[in-house]
RNA sequence: GGCCCCGUCGUCUAGUGGCCUAGGACGCCGCCCUCUCAAGGCGGUAGCGCCGGUUCGAAUCCGGUCGGGGCUACCA
């Protein structure tokens, strides 16, 4: 049958439909194709399946494309940088596929039916048999005289493949062999009544077209595989393939209860986690993790490390869970593997959506703010999982000494010392020449643990909902450094006179 | 119902006949560190669905069984 393709002959295709918001286990796909054409120096090409008008849309066309680019999974041939096999979005290749159904039809690999469903479920019902077997291969042989008949009642044909009389069996890439027995996969339409080609035609065909060697997809689409070989035998037969691909299926991604992950669902939302503040490392990293596994006892890696290991043969055949935390947990790590400056300027969209500064870019912000972001980043860096946690974490640096809102919660662990705390605290700021953290430290223990004799961990807890409105803040000492003694002092007196 | 896939800690996985009294990670629980929260360190919790068979030896091979999932459109 085919032989084994590898190095740079490798050709892999990433080819969604524009239905909807872009789904992780869509992303999933993606990744692993990528990876694919990457590790073995091959090509990766990016097709368009949007041969369904009532439910493509543009919208979902752009998503995609923004959620490759933000990813950093990078195309060879495909929409936007074109390629010999182009064009790459199948509604501009209806010449293409009209061509090729009139010749699967004159070499009678394919032929016109005209039972509707409710026809065919009836036969069925009549011969005793489950009405849920599908086609019934009733107008295979249907004479001219039968279909000038229908034709003449109006009715429009569709186009079924014929499938041939004999077992399917392919070699899944990380399932092994499969094998589907003669007559359990029925004739299946390739063109609509309407002459629109469906995607059972255009998917095998295109891949056939761009000569893609491996076909790596989801789990979902391991029944349809013994119709695309089918179709590509028929190809072949034709002189328009070259060969079969060869097939792996990945597992599927589940979510809750082991169902597919909805597309209802919000973790299958790509852009939802990157509002959240995941990074493309980290929900890559994750990703890749779903079915995949680069060594023992490591899951921390980087893109890099990643396509030097990878290879869809080692993909593991059970689905798996997206599990919200342990994604998070590897953005985390990812996170703190950020260099600094890197870091610091991936905090700037997420403190700008949330109004904390008026520019999205690091270099748009005024001198004085990227200096605050410069010593303030480094602070957090180890203290987040998301970048949307920012605001949160940074946003009492940015507020105004009289904006500072204090929350809730912060108010509400304050003790009854607190008053006093914040007293003798402001004396011993006010009497503070350095106030660099470690001086700053020992000036405040000295007084309100040595002194007050109050346990460290409620000692401070005054000053940093002062300072910074929260219960979780970066370090505290740091923080009034970063403020300097005027805001510092304004912030410790406006809560002691609201207590 | 039919066809197909899958079955190791709660979750993701390592494991391809002896290195496994099953390793790592997330989670969870302790302890240490400590100005909060993290990070970090240390320790703990928990798994080969079941039954047969092959073999000196099985998580690993075979059969069965049970369980889960996918598909079953003129969607992709």
């Amino acid at each position: 049958m085919t032989t084994p393709v590898s190095g740079a002959d490798v050709r892999v295709r990433f080819c969604p439909s524009p239905t909807g918001t872009p789904h992780v286990g869509l992303i999933r796909t993606a990744l692993f194709n990528w990876a694919q054409a990457r590790h073995h120096g091959g090509t990766f090409v990016f097709r368009i399946e949007d041969t369904d008008a009532a439910r493509d849309s543009q919208e979902s066309y752009d998503q995609l494309l923004d959620a490759l680019h933000w990813l950093g999974l990078d195309w060879d041939e495909g929409v936007e940088v074109g390629g010999p096999d182009g064009p790459y979005r199948q509604s501009e290749r209806a010449a293409i596929y009209a061509d090729v159904a009139d010749k699967l039809l004159a070499s009678g690999h394919a032929y016109e039916s005209f039972s509707t469903p409710e026809e065919i479920e009836a036969r069925h019902r009549a011969a005793g048999r489950d009405p849920k077997l599908g086609y019934d291969g009733y107008d295979r042989d249907l004479t001219k005289e039968q279909k000038a008949a229908f034709l003449a009642e109006g009715r429009t044909p569709v186009l079924r493949l014929r499938m041939p009389a004999e077992d399917i069996t392919f070699t899944d890439l990380v399932r092994g062999e499969v094998t589907f027995a003669a007559g359990s996969v029925p004739d299946f339409v390739i063109v609509r009544g309407n002459g629109q080609p469906l995607y059972t035609l255009t998917n095998p065909l295109d891949d056939a077209l761009m000569r893609i060697t491996h076909v790596l997809r989801g789990e979902d689409l391991l029944s349809s595989t013994p119709r695309q070989i089918a179709l590509h035998r028929a190809l072949t037969e034709l002189g328009i393939a070259e060969r079969v691909p060869s097939y792996g299926h990945l597992p599927m991604v589940t979510g809750e209860g082991n169902k597919k992950l909805s597309k209802r669902a919000p973790e299958s939302n790509l852009f939802l986690h990157r509002e959240r503040g995941f990074i493309p490392e980290g929900l890559l990293n994750y990703l890749a993790l779903l079915g995949w596994s680069i060594s023992p006892d490591n899951d921390i890696f980087t893109q890099a490390e990643m396509l030097a290991a990878f290879d869809v043969s080692d993909v593991n055949p059970n689905p798996a869970r997206f599990d919200q935390k342990k994604a998070e947990a590897i953005n985390a790590a990812h996170l703190r593997l950020l260099p600094a400056e890197d870091f610091r300027a991936r905090l700037v969209p997420y403190l700008h959506e949330a109004g904390v500064v008026p520019a999205a870019t690091f270099e748009e912000l005024t001198a004085e703010h990227q200096q605050l972001l410069t010593v303030a980043a480094p602070l957090v860096q180890e203290r987040m999982t998301l970048l949307g946690e920012a605001p949160g974490m940074l946003g009492f640096l940015f507020a105004a000494d009289d904006a500072l809102v204090v929350e809730e919660d912060a108010r509400a662990a304050l003790r009854p010392e607190a008053a006093e705390v914040l007293d003798r605290s402001i004396r011993v700021l006010e009497g503070l020449e350095d106030l660099t953290p470690e001086p700053q430290q020992a000036a405040l223990k000295a007084v309100l643990v040595e002194e007050m004799g109050i346990k460290p961990r409620f000692a401070f807890a005054p000053l940093r909902v002062a300072i910074t409105g929260r219960r979780v803040s970066p370090p505290l000492f740091e923080s009034i450094e970063i403020l300097g003694k005027e805001s510092a002092l304004a912030r410790l007196r406006a809560l002691r006179s609201t207590l």
